[in-house]
DNA sequence: GTGCAGTGATTGCTACAGCAAAGATTGCAC
DNA sequence: GTGCAATCTTTGCTGTAGCAATCACTGCAC
């Protein structure tokens, strides 16, 4: 019999492993992951997290500060039952508030309330700051951000075109999403 | 009553919602979180989630095909109680076996088996043509592969320096969450 | 040897998110 | 008007991950 343990292992099966693609990914979830636990630990100061600062920025940005919760779903990358749920804390917080829609009865807005604007007003220039510490400045440092930035939305374009195209509704959807 | 909904917007505030720093945040986030999409229905095919994926290749990569559950946690972005479940759940389908170390009775290694390194060789080829496909592929269209990578190693390293470091080491005096 | 601080792995508890099903409503075909 | 497919939201169920506590072991001081 052969020797288990140690034989399989041929070259093109380690050669797999010293695979560039590899090294770019692993690089790329290490850092977004990073990315994220700092900003969930900041967001945890002004008390959300942050996918219900994900709902809040969206809201805080559409024209009438209200969307529905299927949009809100399409623009976070949370299924509808999600947002359903990220609504439901917010509303008991009395940072969003539900509205029903005068035309179509199936249809709920999630609203953003004053008190919802003014923790985002607290807690942007904050997650700004850490994102140009974190992300933006060190990239910078290494090449051109515009190019970066065209080249993750190249990325973007690619593998997620639905959220690159406006929301649907009834608003005005002006410039290309971002 | 005061009138909620336009009031309050100040153009100081708006201005705050359309800095570039939220844009590049925003078009990571999207896009990182699609690729993993893509990644965990691509693995699901071969009956594993991305997490398990991970510590698989962790393990696979290593010399010995072992790692210490400690090591395992450090590596992968999941917490040590995290790691207990992955392994618990890679063992009960013999994609790894947990095994005793010999000179520190605490320690537990995670060893991948056989059945594992085959199930790593049949995903690894899909993973890296899909990686290839939806990340480097577009990176490259629009600018330099090398400058991308470079890149979000620098930001890798500003956020998450100590997984640039061999796994191995005493812990800087650390205060966690700043 | 005994005591004690530090390290490694696991477990109880809890929170959160997805899937699939259900409930409610709309618009259309006839 | 009735029936039916499609749309919007919510809910039940389940799986998963983190935190903090716990258990086991090590190494050191004495």
């Amino acid at each position: 019999m052969t020797d288990q343990a140690t034989q399989p292992r041929e070259a093109s099966f380690d050669a797999l492993f010293a695979d560039g693609r590899l090294t770019v990914m692993g690089l790329l979830a290490e850092s977004f992951h990073a990315l994220l636990a700092k900003a969930g630990a900041q967001l945890a100061e002004h008390g959300i997290s942050v996918v219900e600062f994900e709902v809040l920025i969206r809201l805080a940005r559409s024209p009438l500060g209200l969307l529905r919760m299927t949009d809100l779903s399409a623009q976070t990358s949370v299924t509808t039952s999600g947002v359903t749920r990220v609504v439901d804390r917010l509303q008991e917080r009395g940072l969003v508030c539900r509205q029903a829609c005068a035309t179509d009865r199936r249809t709920t807005y999630a609203v953003i309330t004053e008190s919802g604007r003014e923790l985002m007003a607290a807690a942007l220039p904050g997650h700004l700051e850490l994102v140009e510490t974190y992300l933006t400045g060190p990239v910078g440092e290494a090449g051109d951000l515009e190019t970066f930035t065209a080249m993750i939305r190249r990325v973007r374009d690619g593998v997620a075109p639905d959220a690159a195209a406006g929301s649907t509704g009834p608003l005005p959807a002006s410039r290309s999403a971002d």
